[in-house]
DNA sequence: ATTAGGATCTTCT
DNA sequence: GAAGATCCTAATG
């Protein structure tokens, strides 16, 4: 039994085939790695979410199947990425097995390989903890956009991947409400590793103000 | 340290 | 047409 192990026996994509909500801890200090032209850059998971579309008003995928969000109801092991707020993209993994979506959405992270790349994709971040401290930071130091939705985490050869590393103990993960939702703000699905410092600072959700209306041409 | 407001466009109703 | 799984900057204590 010498065996390097990976997470059990089974492959990534069926240990990621089970509700979002089990799996989301469990990803917390596991490796994301996008490679470009640019390099590599990779980080070590430390704050996660999970959204379930069967049982969660604040999943996307909650009132049926869109074109955007089509990847969740496909086979686990995927990539959903969704542009939002006119500017910025999020990278969930898709857990679940195809026809039920349920995802993790993938909130912070320490930059372990490419923190050159890194700082020039977030030329605002001052401290390393903060290059990818939050889902569009994360996308951004990582150069992840809407080209990569339905990407293959599972496969190695892919450009955006995902290696799996066994879970935390328990008493390394702290857990709580997800942050800027309105619907099911209660539901404790935000999972991350207590004390460290890329993690995200939590914000409850503030619905914006409406732009001023134009009354002159009525 | 904390708060408030603006940026910007896709998505679904 | 309105809201959104966010981030940044400026202003204030």
């Amino acid at each position: 039994m010498g065996k390097a192990r990976s997470v059990g026996e089974d492959s990534p994509r069926a240990f990621l085939g089970r509700p979002s909500y089990e799996v989301a801890p469990q990803l917390l200090g596991s490796v994301l790695e996008h490679e470009t032209a640019d390099g590599v850059v990779a980080v070590r998971l430390t704050e996660v979410e999970a959204y379930d579309g069967v049982s969660d008003p604040a999943s996307h995928a909650y009132r049926g199947q869109t074109r955007r969000n089509a990847v969740m109801f496909g086979p686990p092991g995927y990539a959903y990425v969704y542009f939002t707020y006119g500017m910025h993209f999020c990278v969930n993994v898709v857990c679940q097995v195809a026809g039920i979506a349920s995802a993790v959405l993938l909130r912070a992270g320490t930059v372990v390989t490419g923190e050159e790349l890194a700082r020039a994709r977030r030329p605002s971040s001052k401290r390393v903890a903060d290059l990818a401290s939050g889902p569009a930071r994360l996308c951004l130091a990582l150069g992840i956009d809407r080209a990569l939705d339905g990407a293959d985490l599972c496969d190695p050869a892919s450009p955006l991947r995902i290696r799996l590393v066994a879970p935390a103990p328990p008493e390394a993960v702290a857990a709580g409400p997800r942050v800027g939702i309105s619907s099911a703000a209660e539901v404790p699905w935000r999972f991350w590793l207590a004390g460290d410092p890329s993690v995200s600072a939590y914000r409850a959700h503030i619905p914006r103000k409406r732009k001023p209306v134009t009354s002159s041409q009525g």
